[in-house]
DNA sequence: AGTTGCATCTCGAGC
DNA sequence: GCTCGAGGTGCAACT
């Protein structure tokens, strides 16, 4: 059976708006409105934006997205789990996403519709993605060596308290060894981080041996190199496998 | 004048939608697409996504997002600045972005198109927002009393080896005070963050005096209090200003 | 173009 | 629920 086309309706009165809307909320469908509309949010922080021809997303999880000409990124938005709602408010359709933890509140009140639809959405798919630090960190565990000679991974998100390390191991002459994985070029928040699991698992071990720490990325900037150097950690040029 | 409705197609063809997306793309239009599809990217990393029924849009500025029924973050997607391209391979619909540095490319193959769409947007608001870590700056500099008494701010963004530091100043006794601030409540990040740039001024000043580090922010979580008692640097609970 | 750090970051995993 | 870190993070400002 071929896919169903829901609702759609081309410059809908707000009426007709508030009923489509209003029924593709029930029926957990995805709702697209386009159209002249101002909004505005409170929450963490707090924004108005005005007239505007947007594009806006209502999903059946409850998120909810404005999406103007430019950018990836909506220009507002409310995440999954809200409560969407939409009502007609002095001849202009209102629609309405909140969620109480934390308190926040989206508005988006248009002055003309231009297209309003809803879809039933089917998506039984999950995404296959490779090239992440996780596939960076099986390919050091299938081939050790790649880290440096004699290299031995011992245990993977071992906990310290500064949090979890992504490989712990040891070194040819039995010396602690922390790595931590970037799959892309890094900067000096990576050298941070791996200077404060070096740190707290030498306070925690408390033995004489050193703890040597040891970044891999496909490379480093400048400042990080500094910063390794400063601390007296090492680095090691490795990619994500490509597929 | 109101706002012109630009095509619509209720299960086009696919030469029907190809014409649609096509002429969208010439004419710099916002185009949607709801369908059954498969998506595959190549680029920073590697993915493919079985058939399913998505939500696609191309923007003007060149970025394409693909969203599912789930989730505020788009399933697969392409940056502003991307060529997009439509074509009609074996009687299904294939669009295709791509950009060069780095070299990336999407493809999403319809089996079944319900419906496409092509809209001319007008928008020349821009958003307007408070509630950041600049607003919070603003504050401080505004009374400075709010991070201790006699504090005395005496640059912004000043820069450092280690990288620009919030607010550089003195306390009351002249040392020389690094003030990091975080819009919301922080993690270890942010300690490392700050203790950087006091050990990067440490180095630079070389002097016998210390530097002190201040983090502002809402709150601290407990291993992020740790590792400030650690440092050797302070906290001061503010929040950015709320309207 | 590369670097740096903010973001209403989002998202998932662990606790 | 909170915490922590990854992300094809995106994004702007600056060099």
């Amino acid at each position: 059976m071929s896919t169903e086309a829901g609702p759609q309706l081309v410059h809908p009165t707000p009426a007709e708006t508030a009923m489509l809307v209003g029924q593709g909320l029930a029926d957990d469908a995805l709702i697209t409105l386009f159209g002249r509309c101002r909004v505005e949010y409170d929450g963490r922080a707090t924004s108005t934006l005005g007239p505007g021809d947007r594009h806006v997303m209502l999903k059946p999880d409850g998120a909810a997205l404005v999406h103007t000409d430019e950018g990836q990124q909506p220009v507002n938005w409310q995440p999954p789990g809200c409560e969407h709602t939409v009502a007609v408010e002095s001849e202009t359709v209102v629609v309405e996403s909140e969620r109480s933890t934390p308190a926040e509140s989206l508005r988006i009140t248009f002055e003309a519709v231009v297209h309003a639809a809803a879809f039933d959405v089917t998506d039984a798919s999950e995404l296959s993605l490779t090239g992440t630090e996780s596939d960076l960190r099986e390919r050091i565990l299938d081939d050790p060596d790649l880290v440096e000679p004699a290299f031995t991974p011992l245990a993977t998100e071992r906990s310290t308290p500064a949090g979890a390390v992504d490989i712990y191991g040891e070194d040819d002459d039995g010396r602690t060894v922390v790595v931590e994985l970037k799959r892309r070029r890094v900067g000096p928040d990576a050298v941070g981080q791996l200077s404060r699991y070096v740190g707290a698992l030498e306070r925690d071990l408390h033995d004489d041996t050193e703890v040597r720490g040891i970044l891999v990325a496909p490379s480093v900037t400048d400042r990080a190199r500094e910063l390794l150097a400063e601390k007296g950690l090492e680095f090691v040029s490795l990619e994500p496998p490509g597929e």
